[in-house]
DNA sequence: GTCCGTCAAGAGCGCTGCTCTCTTTTTTGA
DNA sequence: TCAAAAAAGAGAGCAGCGCTCTTGACGGAC
């Protein structure tokens, strides 16, 4: 089992190759992704594909995974790169790192951000890879918070139903005690006004990378790199971050 | 030319019989809208239809064109069944109009707000329509400013080149003095700060409502509704509406 | 040295958007 | 009023698509 067979081995390259090619026919062609035409570009016949990957969907699959992974990375990446202390930096290093993954691959970051495939569902693997960037900001926020650096401008208060739900978020958040090597307490954790301004800095994030990346600022902002800083910064603001 | 011959009108009658069946098409299979599938529920050939649309893209257009002009009438409907002078109460009706009509609307909406199709580009006829929505909320910042009800919290400043983006937003902005009915002189408009801020909200709306239509949401908020116009009270905290 | 699993190829099915040609129906102009 | 023109629909057909099934050929294990 240890020694990967060679046959083994160039399956593993190939199917590498096919979303490597795959992944650069997204770029051009949109989601409306050719089997045949990959197939074409690797000197294979269409029905060789199956070997690889079950179905058109298996292959969309594997690189909604790949780019889910990477744009975890990245987030993660940039966060540990920051001064642990500096949370503002933090913050908008992890925003920044967003929005250029989504720059670089907009193909990718449409597959997952952009509007879903109708009768697709999303595989139970992709979904702990999914909120990677929002436990990553999660996380920026508890750092604030345990220190007692969380200091938000008045705001409306959530009623009560939001309340409950963003409670759960907090019971559900990971346990983090190995991060600080202290034990959670309950004034260790987010309260619930804190979790909703950091979770409007979450949508904001991914609202207006989404804009930028579908051409919605088209015309309206030319700034665009020192405009998505400002509005980061104006949630981090709105999130308390010193 | 008044009398609108029999012809034109059946043309005309069966032209929005197209598009009607086009958009149930749409609401259960997605973007991927088969022509022949509708030409066949229409009892008609495939080549039929391109009798009224040169092809399929221009069909989807007519579908986006019509989305936007909708969109676009209830967020103005909403502004203008609220009370002038209730400035929170016509941002957050605008806001809750816009998450409606996404809601019953999923696939239009994806169709405006979605991934776009990569070789499509937009007709000019519709960036007009597309600018109703924020247009409408800058209505109301700019009413809140004229009477100097605008106090937004303490907030990072943008830096000028971002200054430079708004001041020229701010300059483009319609003349609204038919609006007040008076003469729009500088202090009549936003301040660059003012429009960052308001434009924070634009952005957070269509992320709101893209992560709720796109099913982000799925098992983070139960209460959508609530979470919503919490969300939309906390830009409009931002923005600085009373 | 044989045998079995893996691989690529090829043919083919039903679907797609779109074009072209032909026939029928309706409108228009002298 | 009647023929010419315009418009609408039907049908065949082209190239492409995802996907299935069958057929040979190759390579590692016994």
């Amino acid at each position: 089992m240890t020694a990967p067979s060679i046959r083994a081995r160039v399956r593993a390259e190939l199917t590498e190759e096919i979303k490597s090619v795959a992944r650069r026919h997204l770029a051009t062609d949109g989601a409306n992704l050719s089997l045949r035409a990959v197939a074409r570009e690797l000197g294979l016949v269409s029905s060789a594909l199956y070997r690889y990957f079950a179905s058109r969907d298996e292959l969309l699959t594997a690189l909604i995974v790949d780019a889910y992974r990477a744009l975890g990375d990245a987030a993660e990446a940039a966060d540990a790169t920051a001064t642990d202390t500096d949370l503002r930096g933090r913050w908008l290093a992890v925003c920044h790192a967003v929005r250029q993954w989504a720059l670089h691959h907009p193909a990718e970051y449409a597959l997952i951000y952009g509007s879903p495939v109708p009768g697709y569902v999303a595989p139970a693997d992709t979904t702990a890879s999914a909120q990677r960037v929002v436990l990553t900001l999660g996380g920026i926020l508890l750092d604030a918070a345990r220190t007692g650096r969380l200091t938000p401008p008045p705001t409306s208060a959530p009623p009560p139903p939001v309340r409950a739900d963003l409670a759960r978020l907090i019971a559900q958040y990971p346990d983090a005690a190995d991060q600080g090597g202290r034990a959670a307490g309950s004034h260790d954790a987010l309260t619930e006004e804190q979790l909703a301004r950091g979770l409007a800095g979450w949508s904001q994030l991914f609202g207006l990378v989404s804009f930028e990346i579908f051409g919605r600022l088209e015309q309206v902002v030319d700034q665009r790199e020192l405009y998505f800083d400002h509005q980061m910064r104006l949630m981090a603001d709105l999130a308390g971050l010193p």
